[in-house]
DNA sequence: CGGATCTTTGATTTCCTTCAATTTAGGTGG
DNA sequence: CCACCTAAATTGAAGGAAATCAAAGATCCG
C-alpha cells in the first residue's frame, strides 16, 4: 500500500469544508509533513479512555464511535463521528486524558495531527482558532440539549430524537435507509436504555408505522412523527 | 450608587485568577470602557433561553442558576456558575440563541462584555483565545460525564456526586455545612429527578450519617462514603 | 453447516414518578 | 414579637416506565 502519510493535505478534499479551510497553504504543508494517517479496521481502537493523545484526529472517511465507559462497564455513546470531523481535540486542548474512547464502526481513515503543531495553528492564526472554538462550542450546546433529553425525556421520545439525529448526520439513502449500520446494542447506548428496553421501543414505533425494520436496516418512514415524539410534549 | 461601569477592570481582583489573568493593562482599559455591570436581586433573570446575548458576562459577586426549560416546562439545571466564572460565551461563540436561561440566587455582580470585544481580544491575543478554548473544553468535558451519570447512575449515585461537586465548587463552611443555598427543587433539578424523589434520597443519605439537615443547610459528615456512593460501582 | 453473536420476546422486579395530603418554614404586616 | 399567609418541604400510596433475568429465535460468517 501507498504511504498515507504522503498525501498532501492541500490536496485533500475535505480540508476544503471543515475547521481546515481557514488555513493556508504553508499551514496545510506543515500538517502534511508531520501527521500520520492510519485505516481502521471495523472495531479497531483509535484512542483510548484515560489515554494521553499526541495529537488530534482528522477523519477522512469512516464512521466512528465515541463513548465513554460508565462505572458498571456499560458503554455510553457520546456521538458519532464522520468524514471531516475532527476527535480527540478536547482532550489535547485540556491537556487531560482522553475522557471517551473512539472505535471505528466502519473501515475508517484517521490523520493524527501532533498537539505541537496544533497549537502551533492556534497561535498564529487566528481565525482557525476561532473555528476551533465554534467546534467545541457548538458539541457543548449539544451536550447540553442532551443532558436535558436524558433528564427529562422517556425512552421512546430519546429514540425518536436519535433517529432524527442520525439522519440528519448521517442521511438516507433513496430507500429512505439510514446511512449508518448499528446494532441495537449501539443505539441502545446512544439513547441511554437497556438493549431490551430499546428493542420494545423500536417495535413500537414499527408498530405505528413510523419506521420499518429490517435487520439493521432502518427505513424511516414518517420523519414528521417522529419529530413530535422527539418534541416531547 | 456610584456608578457600576466606571470600576476599571485592571483593579479587579478577578481578573488575576480567570481567563482576564491573560490580558494587556491597555486590553483591560478597553473593557473597562465598554463593559456594563449590572447588579441582580435573588431571583433576576440574567438571559434567557432564545435571547440573543449582546456579550457575555464575567460574575463578579454572587451564585447564579444555569439551566434549560425542558419540554414539560421543568428545568434542568446545567450548572451553577460564581465569582470569577464566564457565562453566556458558548452563545456568543457559536452566535446562536442562549440555550439556557441564567438566574441569580443570591444577589450578583455581573459585568457584561460585547460580543465585539471579545472576538477582538480572540483575534489579537492568542493565549487568551487558548485560555476560552480550554475553558470551553473543561466544560464539554463535564458534560460528558454528566451524561454518563444520566444515562447509569441512579438517583442516590448522582445525589452524592452533585453534593461532591458541590462541595468542590462552593465550599464548607467551619461547621462542614454546604456554602450554597439551594432550595430542594434546584437541588433536584441539578440531580436529574423529581423533588419527592431527591427528598428521600437526602432522607437516605441522613439516615445512614452521611450528611446533616437544618432547614436548607446540608452539613457533610462523610465525603469519603458519599464520593464511595457517587462512584456507582 | 455449525458455532457464535446478535436480536427478540416474556416475566419479574426495581426504581422512580406522580398525585394527594400534611407539616414545616420563611417572610410580612399588624 | 406574634399571628398569619404563602411557599417549600415532607410523607404516603399507587402506578408506570424501564432494568434485569432468562430463554428462544434469527443471522452472520467462516
Amino acid at each position: 500500500m501507498a504511504d498515507l502519510d504522503s498525501f498532501e493535505c492541500k490536496s485533500c478534499k475535505i480540508g476544503l469544508t471543515n475547521i481546515f479551510s481557514h488555513l493556508t497553504l504553508d499551514e496545510l504543508d506543515k500538517i502534511t509533513i508531520q501527521k500520520h494517517c492510519k485505516i481502521f479496521k471495523p472495531g479497531d481502537t483509535i484512542y483510548r479512555q484515560t489515554n494521553h493523545l499526541s495529537g488530534f484526529f482528522c477523519i477522512e472517511k469512516g464512521i466512528v464511535k465515541i463513548y465513554k465507559t460508565g462505572p458498571k462497564g456499560r458503554p455510553q455513546i457520546i456521538r458519532f463521528a464522520k468524514k471531516g470531523d475532527i476527535i480527540g481535540y478536547r482532550s489535547v486542548l485540556s491537556k487531560e486524558a482522553a475522557c471517551t474512547t473512539a472505535v471505528a464502526l466502519t473501515e475508517t481513515l484517521a490523520c493524527q495531527v501532533s498537539s505541537n503543531v496544533l497549537f502551533d495553528l492556534i497561535y498564529h492564526n487566528a481565525s482557525f482558532s476561532m473555528e476551533i472554538m465554534k467546534m467545541a462550542c457548538d458539541e457543548l450546546g449539544e451536550a447540553n440539549d442532551y443532558i436535558m433529553d436524558l433528564a427529562q425525556k422517556t425512552v421512546k421520545e430519546r429514540l425518536a430524537e436519535v433517529l432524527i439525529k442520525l439522519c440528519e448526520d448521517f442521511g438516507l439513502d433513496e430507500d429512505n435507509i439510514l446511512q449508518i449500520p448499528l446494532t441495537r446494542e449501539d443505539l441502545a447506548g446512544m439513547v441511554g436504555t437497556a438493549t431490551e428496553s430499546l428493542i420494545r421501543q423500536l417495535a413500537d414505533l414499527k408498530k405505528d408505522d413510523l419506521i420499518e425494520l429490517k435487520g439493521r436496516k432502518i427505513k424511516i418512514q414518517n420523519i414528521a412523527e417522529l419529530k413530535r415524539i422527539a418534541a416531547g410534549f
